[in-house]
DNA sequence: CGAATGACCTGTGAGC
DNA sequence: TGCTCACAGGTCATTC
């Protein structure tokens, strides 16, 4: 269920048992998720260090002492568990109670981590539409994967201007040109459909037509940009949200948002204040858009 | 090149 | 209770 902000969620809730960590082993269940595991995967990460761990779009991203870089993606429904491992206890963690069945857990990582003890870090994904790959030494920028994604949706990189220069004379709709990746990277379904409906824009609006002209002092691009910062900016700082089988990862359910603006809302009214709107849900390119077809326009 | 579609895979909830 | 169907937060490959 991840996007961005869950992912970074997951980054967080990872970072205080791996960063730091040796590796000990890794299990590795199947050849395959959503594409095969890299050759040597499990002997390649074997005794490594993890200095770091972070996050560019939806990926993960651990820096090992080696150079080599581990990519991995949540897909839909991954998600990383953290478990005491052994008879030592690893501080401030975790429960392994859930009572989630151990079928899909294709991935484990057993970890010696900077603070004592042992911990292992759990890869579960019901749809395998998760995978992991490595980037080599200095290799990370240029990779396919990591490369050709547009600008983090964080921070102040994402303005009104960019916002033009991207959309241009796109013809396509708003809603598929915030989900394409190579333009802005991070956002998916629920995020798009609840940065549209504070920004005020309709979902099925073609994407360069927000361009203004001759720009006003705040053009729509612009009203487009704050609202998916601070959609993301409070999604993050909410923990994330989730929803059905999304699992955080130290196993904190209940930590996040459940209820959106208009995401899942269909035939509720519009949130905003002196709407009279009924969320409406389409189909835009095979997935389902809410919007408030009164308020965005 | 941009845009639209199908494919990947399992689980869940709604309706009968 | 059990069956079938529609649908699920992502991305890639293929087609026009």
């Amino acid at each position: 269920m991840p996007e961005l902000p869950e992912v970074e969620t997951v980054r967080r809730g990872l970072a205080p048992v791996m960063e730091g960590a040796r590796i000990l082993s890794v299990e590795q269940r199947r050849p395959d998720l959503r594409f095969p595991f890299p050759a040597d995967f499990t002997g390649r990460l074997a005794g490594r260090r993890v200095d770091g761990l972070s996050r560019r779009a939806k990926y993960l991203l651990a820096h090992l002492d080696d150079g080599l870089t581990l990519i991995s993606h949540l897909g839909m429904s991954g998600s990383w568990r953290i478990e005491a491992d052994g008879h030592d206890n690893v501080p401030g963690q975790f429960h392994h109670d859930r009572s989630k069945n151990a079928t899909h857990d294709h991935v484990v990582f057993h970890l010696a981590p900077k603070a004592g003890g042992r911990a292992r870090i759990v890869f579960n994904d019901p749809r395998r539409f998760g995978f992991m790959a490595f980037a080599e030494s200095g290799e990370l920028a240029a990779h396919p994967l990591i490369g050709k994604l547009g600008a983090e949706p964080t921070g102040n990189m994402l303005d009104g201007a960019l916002l033009a220069a991207l959309f241009g004379n796109r013809r396509a709709p708003l809603k598929a040109a915030l989900l394409d990746q190579r333009l802005i990277a991070g956002l998916g379904n629920i995020y798009v459909c609840e940065a549209l409906w504070r920004a005020g824009l309709a979902p099925d609006r073609a994407a360069g037509s927000i361009v203004a002209k001759s720009g006003g002092p705040t053009t729509a691009c612009d009203r487009l940009a704050a609202a998916i910062r601070a959609v993301i900016a409070d999604a993050i700082e909410a923990g994330g949200s989730s929803l059905r089988d999304y699992v955080h990862a130290d196993g904190a359910l209940g930590y996040f948002q459940h209820r959106f603006a208009v995401y899942d809302r269909e035939g509720e009214p519009c949130p905003k204040l002196n709407c009279d709107g009924v969320v409406l849900r389409i189909v835009q390119s095979g997935r389902s858009t809410f919007y408030c077809p009164s308020c965005q326009r």
